[in-house]
DNA sequence: ACCCGTCGACAAGCCGGGCTTGTCGGTCGA
DNA sequence: TCGACCGACAAGCCCGGCTTGTCGACGGGT
């Protein structure tokens, strides 16, 4: 037989009163039960924990380490079941987010940042993907939520917009358009595109063909582009591309942004994530992510409400 | 109702199995028994632990916290338990030995430095006393053990003599006697003895007083000598006293040890405990006594068999 | 000195909760 | 489509924890 925390309660109990009689009372117990308890612990343990000289009970050495332990012992379950139920409502805990290249030059440090201000003991362990690989990572349980353009997703997976970016031209310094103040979409009609292969980053792809296409034209696409490659070619002089407006804050060297004329094609970000069993945080984020998105301006899409969290 | 350890136990095994069924196997419980055992679990936690989608059993993020935390539950209440018993075995814990100024010269260290050679995971607490208070330092449960000259003792309270030591005549440098290589007792006849009063230093006012008679004369007493005080009253030349032989390691300035002629009186320094509730420690350091006393020749008293640790 | 109050242990029976057996629905692989 | 496997549900059993009743022991009060 293994000892209980039952049994450590009721000696806990009369422990800390010194009396079998009076622990009863604080127990909601017979004094009897707790004698055949302490007994039955005594027994398993193999060792005396108390000695009883009527009148009076007194802690064995024994006891009084055993004594140390199981308030120790008794405090920890407590607390793993508040633990538990922490990480159950996404108070605490660990959430895992991977995000495409899109997220990484603002969206993603500002949610990070307000949501470690408004849950701080939601620790957020972020890993860098390709939109492609959103849904394997979500269904192998590698990650607990995606930042991605929006695309489709099949049954089983949830996404919500969290933001909608204007798109920009990106183009090299040297390029005629670099210092134009403003351009319209079609001027890039018989540009080469410097656009990622679909399977890599499908919503990405499907926002720049749509935008090209709501323009009254299909893009030539550079079939060497891929990766961060793109931008070298950019800059390169190699084609343009477009892409969302907060690259700017991270600008690679060599290349100009130049707006689209309004109103403009945009891409949305989503936030991704299982629709069976969500992380517990996952709420959380989303919550936070509007906040954010009403703190910031950040406009969000007309179809937001396609998707629910559970 | 409260988490039980069973039912941790019951949890751990299906989580580490990720399957009822097999978990069941290993606990030796049918399938149902950990169903009905983890769904009460999580009842009480109010927190989904597991998610079972048939075919598959998987950890929620609050169970996968939750599972850490029973493992290490677990894992504390089986090292409680193995604490206790050692603790009850008197191999770890803490010893709270009482010593009287007659043990600190030579028996005390010599004894501390076996224990804790022998014992390394014993602490052992010390405390000066008088030997007139071991009897309430023991009912009282302010020490496990005292190390005292001898005397007579309750019922209650046990004791076994821990060697014999030799006693010495002490006197100031300056006294007649101090160059003398040998003394006969009869030759303190006339001397003022530096004795502790009986109530403060029972066993050694006796051995001193038995010493003196059994030479065949009463010794006159400085009655205001008390406590260490005496020591400065023979230092100075106000008179002498029989002192163990061990004080020669620590012997105060100004005072001068000389033998008795063979055979020469002797004090027994004896170990005291409580006879009921003896604290678990204190058979090894009985035994650890009988050991250091062989390895240094220290004589053992006749009386040897006054007393047995339960 | 006696008696009564109090305390913990022992004994026996009850009763609830944990376990078992039996079964079903759902999912995946063949 | 069927069978195999898995976990949940249902019902009954049965052990273990609790209760009631009692005793012996110790202490304090009168």
């Amino acid at each position: 037989m293994e000892p209980e925390l039952r049994q450590m309660r009721y000696f806990v109990a009369v422990a800390e009163r010194r009396s079998f009689t009076r622990a009863a009372e604080d127990v909601y117990v017979a004094q009897q039960a707790l004698s055949q308890q302490i007994k039955a612990l005594e027994d398993t343990l193999g060792v005396r924990l108390l000695e009883r000289t009527s009148r009076r009970v007194e802690l064995t050495p024994a006891g009084a380490a055993y004594l140390a332990d199981c308030k120790r012992l008794l405090a920890a379950a407590a607390r793993a079941g508040r633990h538990a139920r922490a990480v159950a409502a996404g108070e605490v805990g660990t959430l895992r987010i991977a995000y495409t290249l899109t997220a990484v030059y603002e969206t993603l440090p500002e949610l990070i940042a307000h949501l470690a201000e408004r849950l701080p003991k939601l620790k957020v362990e972020t890993r860098e993907i390709f939109a492609g690989d959103v849904c394997r990572m979500l269904r192998d349980d590698r990650c607990d939520l995606a930042l991605a353009p929006r695309t489709g997703y099949p049954t089983g997976i949830d996404r919500r917009t969290v933001r909608r970016e204007e798109l920009r031209v990106a183009v090299g310094d040297g390029h005629p358009l670099a210092a134009a103040p403003v351009v319209d979409l079609v001027q890039l009609k018989g540009e080469k595109f410097q656009l990622w292969p679909r399977d890599m980053a499908p919503g990405y792809y499907d926002a720049v063909i749509a935008a090209c296409r709501g323009a009254g034209f299909a893009p030539s696409l550079d079939e060497t582009a891929s990766g961060s490659n793109a931008w070298a070619g950019i800059a390169a002089g190699r084609g343009v591309n477009l892409v969302v407006a907060s690259l700017a804050h991270q600008l690679p060297r060599g290349m100009t942004l130049v707006p689209l004329a309004e109103p403009g094609p945009g891409l949305c970000l989503d936030a991704v994530w299982r629709a069976e069993h969500p992380h517990p945080a996952v709420p959380r984020f989303l919550k936070g992510c509007a906040e954010l998105a009403r703190l910031r301006g950040w406009p969000a899409d007309d179809e937001q409400l396609s998707a629910r969290p559970a």
